[in-house]
DNA sequence: CAAATATCAGGGAGACTGAAATTT
DNA sequence: CAAATTTCAGTCACCCTGATATTT
């Protein structure tokens, strides 16, 4: 006989086993993000890559990369989506002709404003059972494992 | 000029957005796993579909996949692929045509046990930062945002 | 009739590998 | 020469949609 009711429960063992459950509530977290970011015409990258751009100003192709856990064949499209839109420029490097030069534009910091507010109302669903600290806690766990792992 | 050297820390609102946090320590995650599971000839899949098998008994497809968050479309091919391996026996329902009852082989039961172990390695490794209590805070806190989005 | 099940076909985004051309 | 950068071609696992045939 199979159960017909409430069979939507995961296994004790899962609920218990770290790996799982962060990549589970990865799951989650990515469809609200990827959500959110829809209605502004965005993607989760376009955050990463103008974050990095603004906080640690124009940088390589490579190095932009580096930052935000990017591969590198996979920032030639990113890039070219979000210069196609004027958030940012590529321009050859004088200095080192192999490279490009990434810069962020007036209409990328507005962008980049935006994408602040829309992920604001996207953690604060995605976290809704949290409470303030407990949300602090948990990022302050993630980032000491995801330093430990990235760059330790 | 670009920067050359350290440039790949993260941008500081990365690192306090949650929703990065948790998809960046899920891929992290999933590779450790991946590694993990590899050199038992297993993947991730088999240990859900396991231990909710071992748990909750046999289950249908449609069951098994509800309760391991597995689409249906998927569970096919994940099925075929464990039943080849005689680690779990497709059988259909004689109390209801439409459904395959999906059991547990003792092959199965003992790979299951084969993988507790490989997993609470990879968890020690992922979570290699982080104090004991830390774990089970970090484990705690993500089980309770799952089953918000998951069962709420 | 509607709903559930198993199955198949296929898309789409993300992480990755390998190789080529250019430059340092 | 080795190493770094950009680019392209393509793979792979995962998540998802849509459709179909069957059964309840």
């Amino acid at each position: 006989m199979v159960d017909e009711t409430a069979d939507s429960a995961a296994p004790a063992r899962l609920m218990t086993t770290p790996s799982w459950l962060i990549t589970q509530t990865a799951t989650h977290a990515h469809r609200f993000v990827s959500e959110g970011l829809a209605a502004v015409d965005a993607r989760a990258y376009h955050y990463r890559l103008l974050a990095a751009l603004e906080e640690f100003g124009p940088a390589s192709q490579a190095a932009l990369g580096r930052r935000c856990g990017v591969d590198r064949s996979d920032m030639v499209a990113m890039i070219n989506e979000l210069a196609d839109r004027k958030l940012l420029e590529r321009a050859p490097d004088p200095s080192d002709r192999r490279r490009n030069i990434i810069t962020i534009t007036p209409a990328g910091v507005r962008q980049l404003r935006r994408l602040d507010d829309v992920l604001a109302e996207v953690q604060d669903v995605l976290l809704a059972p949290l409470a303030a600290e407990e949300r602090d806690q948990l990022a302050g766990l993630l980032a000491r494992v995801l330093r430990h792992h990235q760059y330790g």
